[in-house]
DNA sequence: GTAATTCCTAAACCTAACTTCAGCTCAAGA
DNA sequence: TCTTGAGCTGAAGTTAGGTTTAGGAATTAC
């Protein structure tokens, strides 16, 4: 166990409980800068923990790596984060989070008047509504539904 | 445009917005099943316009093709779905939705207490919590943070 | 009747976020 | 010193949700 000049990748993974080839991973995707110590091994700041951590809160709320790697970019490059540091990033990460909570609800409220009424396949059906389909996750290569209902009339008439 | 005799894979992909490839995914997937012409062409039946639109409306509130298939099931098999059908469906689908928000929700409530302290490495931190954890939505082989934080103590000393 | 569409299948490819594997090297304890 | 465990790299595999492509066959439009 490692107590100055850094510490080492299976450090940080017992202590986050993260797998060694995801922080591995969190580097090649600039998520984390370790240096190397003269046998070539990774050392990491003890500060890194807490990177670690936030890296791994994020992705409960569902932001992807390179959004989270925006979030990180506004952290101090020189010293170690200090809890203004991390409260300044939670202020902007709180406001991404509020949006997606609040774009969920507003779907939610339009869903038993939609499907309840059986309207599923209508112009009118505000699940339609190009507004409220922007709340794509944008999450690989899914198809983005870019429709054009123009002749959405006969859905109703099933034999 | 056929107007008997069920409707061709192009029409269906034409009245929702869906690519031919999506639909023919979703068969894969057991979330349609189409039956063959004399040519060996699928062809669909009017009421599956509507259940393509409960996918991709299911799809945008973050649920899985899994999960889809299993509020699927529980249509009828033999007869069109009824208005009936689907808010019997919809109730299903909304508890689950409900369930997922308040999750959400609990989270962010979290959030400014624990990332503005900066107690984000310390076993008292609500976000490291099982409970909060099972929030996972499992998607890909994302590794599920299996924890065993005995040794969290030392957190705090950054060098 | 023929040309243009549409449809078919199977296999390969794509992204995100990782894991696993093979084949080595480095570091730490007895 | 020797052995074991930890670390290294690069490539390939995995899952979800599809798309793309190749090479034919069926349908439709004129």
């Amino acid at each position: 166990m490692p107590q100055s000049a850094g510490i080492s990748i299976g450090y940080l993974a017992e202590r986050t409980g993260l797998a060694v080839s995801a922080i591995r991973y969190y580097e090649a995707q600039g998520l984390v800068e370790p240096w190397r110590n003269a046998g070539g091994q990774r050392r990491f700041h003890r500060a890194d923990i807490r990177r670690m951590s936030f890296i791994m809160i994020a992705q409960q709320f569902g932001f992807s790596l390179p959004e989270i790697r925006g979030f990180l970019r506004s952290l101090p490059g020189g010293r170690t984060p200090t809890k203004e540091d991390w409260a300044c990033i939670s202020e902007n990460f709180r406001s991404h989070l509020d949006q997606r909570i609040e774009t969920l609800v507003k779907l939610r409220d339009n869903l038993d008047g939609c499907i309840g009424c059986g309207c599923l396949s209508l112009p009118n059906c505000k699940l339609y509504n190009p507004e409220d389909r922007a709340a794509q996750k944008g999450q690989g290569p899914r198809y983005l539904m870019g429709d054009s209902p123009e002749t959405e009339t006969a859905a109703e008439n099933d034999p």
